[in-house]
This record gives C-alpha cells, structure tokens and sequence, in this order.
DNA sequence: TTATGCAGTGAAAGCGCTGTCATATTCGAT
DNA sequence: ATCGAATATGACAGCGCTTTCACTGCATAA
C-alpha cells in the first residue's frame, strides 16, 4: 500500500536515483524530468519513507522536550512556545515528562539514546535530579532549559530570575512599605525556589531587614498546598501586617483565597504577590502582582538555541539568558497598578 | 561512535542473527548463549537503531497526538492524560497543534503519512475544518478526540457534553430559578459550543422558557473576550436577573472579573456559570459552578483505544463515551454549594 | 546403517532511501 | 573528424536491522 521510491521513479520512467536527487533538490535535475518526477509524486502522493530516510541521514528531525512535569499552565506554554518555533523550523516535537510515576532517566535515556530524536531540551527543575546524571551519558546534542549541569557542556536557556524576584522585593519593601515578608516556596531543592529564595534574602539583608527562617515555607507549587497552609496562619500575617511572597501564581491564588475565606482583605489587610505571571494572575481578584516569566519564549528559545548546534556543531557551548520582570498589579496595595 | 547489532554480535562472538533473536526474545536461544549476548549489549550500553527497526517493522512506537491548540489548560491535561498511557503502553506520544498560524492539513499529513507515527489521535474542534477532509486521506490508524468525522472508518471518545449541559441549564431553573439565561459560547462552528447550545435550547424550551437569540453570543473561548462583552453587558444582566452560562470557564471567570469591576456582586446580583472545570473553576470568587470535563482521561482513552487498534487492526470500530458532570460550587448562587 | 526430527546458529536477502561512481549524451573547440 | 568538458542519468553499495532459509550437530526411530 505505501507508495515508494521505486514506484515514483516507475511512473516517471526514471531511475530511482533522479527521485532522490529531485526530493533532495541536489544536482540538476534537467527541467523536463524534474517536472516528470515532480508530478509523479503529486499523483502518488508520495512521502519519503522516514525511516529509510533516517537510517542512512542518520536524523530525523525530530526534537525531544522532556519536561519535569506536564501539570499546568507553565509547562503547557513552554510546550506551545517550543511546538511552534519547532515547526517553523522543520522540526516535529516530542514531549515527555521525566515525573509522574515513571522514571525520568528511563524516559530520557530511552529517548536520547536510540537516535530517535536529533537533539533534546530538558528542564532539570530539581537541584540533585537524576536526571542531571543521566544527561551526562546522552550522546547527542541538548539544550538545559533553566538550569545548568556541571561537567558537561551544553547550552542551556535559563531565566534570570534573580532581576525580577529582586525587583519584587525591592518594590514590596520600598513601594509598599513591607516590613515583613513571608516566602512560600517550592520545594528546598527545586532550583527556582533557591533562586527567588535568594533573591529575597539578599534584599531582605541589604534592607536591614531581618530574615526569619520561620518565615519561610516550602510547599510544592499547588494551590491546594498554599491554601491549607495559609488557611491556618492567615490572620496571623494579617495581623502582622506580613507580606506574602509566594514563589509562583498558583500558591498566592491559594493563600488570597484562603485570606477571603477567612475574611481578610486583600490588599487592604493582607498582600500576597506571584511568580511567573500566568493567566491565573489576571484572574485572582484582587490581581496578582507577579514577575512576568516569558513561558513561550523559554520553549522556542530552547528549541532555536538546540536548531543552530544541529546546524553546527563546533561552535561553544551558549547560555542565553531571559529576563523576568517585576509586574505591578493591585494585590501588593500599590498604587501604581496597571490597568487591564 | 554509535554501537550496532554488528558490534555486540561481535563482542559476543556471535552473529548478528542471534543478536537480534536475543533482542526480540522471539525464537529459543541457548541460555548460555544469551547471558553472553547480554552481557555484550549491557556492556557496549546498545539500543537498537530506531530507524533501522522501523524500516523493517514499518513501526515506530510512536503516537500522534494532534490538538487544534495547545493553549491553555484544557489541551495541556489532554497531553498529560495520553502522555502517561502512552508510556505506560510502550509508546511515545509526538504532539502537534493544527492551529496558530500553519496549516493544521500539513501538520496532520506531513506526520501522518511520512510514516512516522503508527497511528494518530486528533482533536477536531471545528465542524468544517479541513483537518475533517484531510483525515479522510490519512492512511494509519486514527482515533478522533470530541468528534465524528462523516464517511470514514475510525475509533471516537467522545464526551457526552449534553448530559452535563442539560443537567446544568436544568439546575439553573429548577434550583436556583433562573427565568432567562444568557449563553456564551465559543465559535459558531465549535463543536462544543453547538452541543452546549443545543442541550441550552433544549432544556430551556421544555421548560416553556424563550430562547433569545440576542441571549447567544459567540466567542472565542478566551477571557479577554469574555471581559469585553461583560463589561458592557453586565449590567443589563444583573438587573433583569439573567445567569450567565458560559461555555468554559475561562469565559465565566471573565465575566465575573467584568462584573465585579463594574461593583456587581456574583451569585448575589448575577449568576454566572462555566464549564470544563479546569483549575480555574475553584479559583475564581465566588469559584464557579461549572460541568467536569475529565481531560486528561480523554487523553488516555484515546490513547489506549488506538493502541487497542493497533494490536488488532480488523475490531469493528469503537467510540467511547465519557461523562460530563455537574459541579455545584457558589457562582450560581445555589444553596447546596460543595465544599472545598 | 539410513532416515527423521529438532534445537541452535549463521548467511544473506531485503526494508526504502541517499550518495558515490560510472556511463551516456551533448556541445563547443580544436 | 577528434577531443574535453559539462550535463544528465542510471547502477549499485550500504545505512542497521529482522527474518527466512539452510546448515550443523546430536538424539531418536526405523
């Protein structure tokens, strides 16, 4: 059933050398046949065998996203940002997660290694992952999305995280007048957390403010998390006058709504601000002040940095670096809100 | 550098007939035999060529998953759901979006037809997209996600969105006793949006309520969008007690932020209600009452009913229905709203 | 003894393609 | 007429694998 080479090279009475050469616009090809061939192709439908083709190119253009999750609308975007640059680009993607219940290294090595897909971009989110071992072993070219793995060379595409999380805090203390600020974070060893984390103890410090590490929690990102937790030391914060720097969106989502329900009003009695500026920061009430991450760039970043090493190999090892920045809604009680 | 079945078959001492055999577990090889062929293959760290494999077997293990867009929630717990099967069964999952700015027929053909993937999962949102037409010419296996498509022999999941549609326009009048009820919805040729319209019009029909055609309105499914319309609306709603149905979520949390702004009070002066219950159905206040979409497990059906094709390609075809349920929550003003 | 069977293995034929090399044709210059 | 170069095409090796077929021993049956 599935039309060949051979079968082209039939229909248009020439060998199947000048359908390769027509398909691969190599040497010329004399007009007359080139048409010949091309319209051949055209009634056949015909589509080069992938695997034929990639046996002996030795690539497929096939380009492997592995991600540390697929949950929410932060890896969603990075997968739509790379799936679209990918496209433009002549690549197909393939996504995976290293979590879940299967074994991150499985999947990678799995991927990587049987010369299925060209190159990789992996997101290493957690500090002493395995994952960062077994990317030592893979053997072709790839990409660390927000991270970096030592003693290997790679590119890699990280946030500057630091500029905006520290433009928070400056704005929290300078703007807003906060005193005291609570970090709720993501895991200890989650790479994003440590950065923000640091981020706000060196204001915190550079401030004379002190940093209290009874005020600073780790969750693990979900909402659900940050709403139990903020649900039993709410008032407290309220009555401190706390801030409340939550490490992405979805966890001050949940500490605001945890705030609501017990009555307290946010901004007025209580702030909380975000991180990432997903959609959820538009639609908490009142909205979230955030720091803007650029999801999609990240992913079509990744992907075009990982296109160019496929098209040269040699060149050095590049560390693009992405800005976050400070986005001023009306959940931190500032005055300067943006409008919608 | 790459390791093939030649070296192993060397290493091993053999030849590379029972490299193979050792790989494919099929015919009887001497125990001894094999412990050395494993050995050999563990030792080199050996993965069968893909391409090579494939050429043979004209399979890849590799599953299509083609979505009209990846933007959002909704499509990112589909990924989720048929990623997670996929592997659990073997196979890797390659995600395409038809939509943004590239043709979704090239996309769909380019991956289906070049052979690469053994079968396909698509999602066609629209009634007329030609991703319907381009379907017919598709020579592999495919699964339809929330959909039929005329004339040709596949496998569906669909979701049974009336069920959950007339539960809730049914709910709205009986419970919370809605006399006239405003439908936001997606396109006018979305699939859903049609279903939803209809179990609308349905309902409100039986209960000898008049269906306004001005009470329609069709969208793009976004909250900006939503925001628009609300925000000029929403104040003729509230003082003629109309309720919102908004075809999901995002929509609804839309208009309840256009609401809100204009110092309307949801469920007090305006009753508004969504549908997918993606996340953000619990983080809107009031979080809406809404019709659970369960997304991910389409994603995963979908998946194992193709996979279940594969494995025996003459069973009749099959569509599996999904439910849709009712999620009472507080935006529809009702009394029996569920706890968090 | 010769025939028969069977377990275990290797040789070799492709799968559909690309790319190298050889061959055939044409044309301008001797 | 003869040659060289340029142009256009075909034959064929080989990418790494699976699979068929043939072969080798060795045990059992006739």
């Amino acid at each position: 059933m599935p039309v060949s080479i051979e079968d082209v090279a039939q229909r248009a009475n020439v060998s199947i050398s000048t359908v390769s050469r027509v398909l691969n616009r190599r040497n010329i090809v004399n007009d007359k046949t080139r048409k010949r061939v091309e319209l051949a192709i055209q009634e056949l439908n015909y589509r080069p065998n992938v695997f034929a083709r990639g046996l002996m190119l030795q690539q497929s253009n096939i380009l492997g996203l592995v991600l540390p999750d697929l949950h929410g609308e932060f890896y969603s975007e990075i997968i739509r940002g790379a799936n679209l640059k990918a496209h433009e680009l002549g690549y197909q993607l393939m996504v995976s997660s290293a979590g879940g219940n299967h074994d991150g290294n499985t999947v990678l090595s799995a991927v990587s290694n049987h010369g299925l897909v060209d190159g990789i971009v992996v997101m290493v989110s957690d500090i002493d992952s395995k994952t960062k071992k077994t990317l030592g072993q893979v053997m072709i070219p790839f990409v660390v999305l927000d991270g970096q793995v030592e003693g290997v060379k790679h590119d890699s595409v990280v946030i500057d995280q630091r500029h905006g999380a520290e433009a928070m805090v400056k704005h929290l203390i300078n703007d807003c007048g906060a005193k005291r600020i609570v970090f709720v974070g993501g895991l200890k060893t989650n790479i994003d957390t440590i950065d923000r984390l640091e981020a706000y103890k060196d204001v915190m410090q550079r401030a004379s403010l002190p940093v209290n590490d009874d005020d600073v929690y780790h969750l693990d990102f979900s909402y659900e998390k940050a709403f139990q937790l903020a649900s039993k030391l709410v008032e407290d914060w309220a009555d401190t006058s706390a801030f409340v720097f939550a490490a992405n969106d979805e966890m001050a989502a949940g500490i605001i709504d945890a705030a609501i329900e017990k009555g307290i009003s946010v901004p007025d009695q209580l702030r909380v601000v975000g991180f990432d500026d997903t959609r959820i920061a538009q639609m908490t009430r009142p909205r979230l002040t955030t720091v803007h991450v650029p999801m999609s760039s990240m992913g079509a970043l990744a992907v075009e940095v990982l296109c160019q090493r496929l098209k040269d190999p040699q060149r050095p090892p590049t560390k693009m670096t992405l800005q976050s920045d400070l986005v001023v809604r009306e959940s931190c009680g500032s005055a300067t809100a943006e409008s919608l």
